[in-house]
DNA sequence: CAGAACAGCGCCTCTCGTATC
DNA sequence: AGATACGAGAGGCGCTGTTCT
């Protein structure tokens, strides 16, 4: 997909070079205006922007300033009708003003355009099933070729499963449980790997009361991270001081406080994202706990506030732009009639250490 | 815009029936196919999805159904390309990942869709000139038939100013002074009544020092709120405690505390958004200021945060969505032919008072 | 109320050509 | 002669209009 230049003024052109005296100024101009002008045939005019080799490099050179002096634009639709193919995909995104979902969606948005497709997102936040079906029939009814879905929750998913996917899909999300299509091809960042990396740095500071802080339930990532915290805490036979639920918000965090600290003997608290680590560090501070001396406090998103907080936060860096990327590569892949084989991206994520996290204090606390 | 339940696994379905033993499996059903399951004519098949008026009731039926069992779907391309227009308006998102922009393109999409277009949205980061035709240019190759840019800051607005808008557009941006164009349509949220509203607010609780912690520069809204925090001192015979710019980040707030507070007298701080606010509210409980008995922080946005924090924000509400859908309202008008004339929409802020600001303290603090 | 017939939207593709080195 | 560079023309993509029965 190539790019020019419109010289300022020039769009709604007029058209009579090719229609005499009718002058259909505000009609956009022709493939055959084009032709006319630079004399040559519509065929000419096709090859160069189409990129056919054979064609004169002087001549190319003459249909590209008619091209330029009458503002040329191919009619998107008719190449759509005559190649039968529309260069369209699709996505939903549920939740887009989170962080994760936002990020991958620009991932997206990215990966599509460098390969010359162009995109048509949705944003989704009622978890109706009504809602979310007329997301899907908005898209299928633009002829996308191939369908993403960012599902970070699982009414999403489970609207999928349900109906299943007809044209080409990846769906971003990491509770995989609910596809059962075969074919299927779904891309998350390891959440696995990224808790066990963050849970097995604070076991070797030492700590052995650790709690966590977890998103909302009905969140893959907050389900997948809250299960491999709790396993990771098992194979060393330990268990969580203690277990708290967040809504990921800031506020959430602070409120959760009394319940991972009081009585629990945590010395470190691993929250599923940055933001709730805010707000709880923010509880510490209120409560005259020092963070880390006397409670070490993690989170996971490596955010861009994450690095300014105070203390700047150990987190776990997760590339979403990345994620969407690989996921739309292979997606493309798939339109463009590769195998159809169930496939699962993974894209991995990485410990952050800053210096929220510290050695477990010699000194129990009393509380 | 009619939304049709697709009946699963119909989608890649036989077009055999009218092709006799071609079975071209994989093709996705024509008009006619349709037409030829129903009984009728292909003629009335486009009459009924396109709400025709006379079509009897079970004429209508009975091509539903057709519609149904074969999962058809009208070609899109097609339908632009007999209709002479694609239904499609485009739109550049400029700093999506900002809580303004990102609720302004929510209430764009909603707006749009409910009046039946399809909305192609790109976004920008980046302030090149190059970038920026460049997601423009990525637009125009879809042949939307108008375009909504949300220019927050003044890179774009530049750039719009200096290659013109070729097709009908509106700009969602605050400051209007590089909007030169004679019928340009231009929405934005009145900053200054915003403004004014909270600065009268903070004025008859007494305030006489009063700081301001503004947004970055290059922001429309940024310099509006700036400078009418500073005329309405004005008006009243005062000048600003002081002012201390930040980057809308929880943490610039934080950093920009001791220059809004120390030695500058400041009973009240204005800040340019609710994120930064948090970032204050938190170093001045870390240097034992308590709010709002010793300080009165004051926000702007209204974001969801700002109703939990502690004390809970006083604050300016800003209906992005609204904005959004006002914008395109008027777009859409423009774009079904209505007056071309310069036309500026406002949308009215409000002001959300909660806990974080109170009356000027009787003893001035020493410091 | 609905069918038949046809033109047309703008572009692509394919087949033949002719022309030039 | 066998390449390469371009033209002419037709048919088709799927749907929308209109006009005439």
């Amino acid at each position: 997909m190539e790019l020019r230049v419109l010289p300022s003024s020039s769009w709604r052109v007029s058209r009579g070079i090719s229609r005499g005296s009718e002058m259909a100024a505000g009609t956009a101009p022709n493939i055959r205006d084009v032709a006319e002008l630079a004399g040559v045939s519509h065929q000419t005019v096709s090859r160069v922007i189409n990129d056919h080799p054979s064609i004169q490099p002087q001549t190319r050179a003459r249909v590209e300033a008619a091209i330029k002096t009458l503002g040329y634009r191919p009619n998107s639709a008719a190449r759509s009708l005559a190649r039968m193919r529309t260069g369209r995909i699709g996505a939903i995104v549920d939740s887009p003003e989170h962080f994760g979902p936002m990020n991958t969606l620009r991932g997206v948005e990215v990966a599509s355009r460098r390969a010359g497709y162009f995109l048509s997102s949705v944003s989704v936040n009622d978890d109706s099933v009504d809602a979310i079906n007329q997301s899907l029939e908005f898209l299928l009814d633009q002829n996308v070729e191939g369908l993403c879905l960012i599902a970070p929750r699982l009414p999403l998913l489970e609207v999928i499963r349900r109906r299943g996917l007809q044209i080409p899909s990846v769906v971003i999300a990491t509770d995989t449980a609910h596809l059962v299509d075969d074919n299927g091809l779904q891309a998350s960042v390891d959440q696995e790997l990224g808790t066990r990396m963050m849970v097995d740095y604070l076991l070797e500071l030492g700590h052995t009361r650790i709690a966590h802080l977890s998103g909302p339930h009905d969140w893959g990532d907050a389900r997948s991270r809250r299960a491999t915290f709790e396993a990771t805490l098992a194979a060393h036979g330990l268990t969580p001081a203690a277990i708290v639920e967040g809504d990921w918000s800031p506020d959430s965090g602070f409120a959760a406080g009394p319940g991972l600290i009081e009585g629990t003997g945590a010395t470190a608290v691993f929250s599923a994202n940055d933001q709730m680590a805010l707000g709880l560090v923010h509880y510490l501070s209120e409560v005259g706990l020092r963070v880390p001396d006397d409670v070490s406090v993690v989170g996971f998103d490596n955010t861009p506030e994450s690095a300014h907080m105070i203390p700047p936060l150990t987190t776990v860096r997760q590339n979403f732009e990345k994620l969407g990327e690989m996921a739309i590569g292979s997606l493309l892949a798939r339109i463009k009639g590769a195998r159809v084989e169930r496939e699962t991206l993974r894209t991995q994520p990485s410990l952050v250490v800053r210096s929220s996290a510290g050695p477990r204090p010699a000194t129990q606390r009393s509380r």
